[in-house]
DNA sequence: CCCTGATTCGC
DNA sequence: GCGAATCAGG
């Protein structure tokens, strides 16, 4: 594949809108994440203050984002236990996003599913779009293949399975210990 | 180990 | 110009 206009300008719109360099080649297809941030570079669009220079100053802006960051996690927190006081199931906070990694730091990854009603457990899945799978994130179908809506899993799976530990089981146990498949 | 972007350098 | 290899970091 080749940088046509077309693309060229795909890439600049998807790194504006702040999309990894490895999810950007996934939605181009046919380059690496490696070309994509070459690309990048030639074309000077920087924007990505990643390693602060030492003994410089924290950008006021990143600080800015740190505190934004910072007020989600604490709503994300007040969520959960709102969930868990209505739903008197045992529910807990999970990390969903780039902009939430702050949470997923301080609280440990303190739940990965949701206890239903029925007791069954649940996973709360990242719900992610085909171009964001890789070989070791869960493969688990969500929703309608025909819909735009369409995603997946998307948790951990291990590289000894395309499912997380949750997803293998309805898809290689027997019926019975199925439950609602969601 | 998983991932991220940054840089180098042969092509 | 391109991008794999490599580096540095979370």
């Amino acid at each position: 594949m080749s940088w046509t206009d077309e693309r060229v300008e795909l890439l600049k719109q998807l790194w504006n809108e702040g999309l990894s360099a490895s999810q950007i080649a996934g939605q181009l297809g046919g380059v690496s994440r490696n070309a994509v941030i070459g690309k990048v570079h030639r074309l000077k669009l920087e924007g990505r203050a990643k390693t602060a220079l030492p003994g410089q100053a924290e950008a006021p802006v990143q600080k800015a984002v740190e505190a934004v960051i910072e007020t989600r996690a604490v709503e994300v927190e007040i969520s959960g236990r709102a969930a868990a006081q209505m739903g008197g199931g045992r529910s807990v906070v999970r990390s969903v996003g780039a902009t939430a990694l702050k949470v997923e730091t301080e609280t440990d990854l303190v739940v990965q599913h949701v206890e239903g009603p029925g007791g069954e457990v649940v996973p709360i899945s990242r719900n992610l779009t085909l171009v964001q799978l890789t070989e070791r994130t869960c493969k688990w179908p969500l929703g309608d293949p025909l819909s735009e809506d369409f995603r997946f899993c998307g948790n951990p799976s291990g590289d000894s399975s395309p499912y997380c530990t949750y997803h293998a089981r309805l898809a290689f146990q027997p019926p019975s210990e199925r439950r609602r498949v969601r």
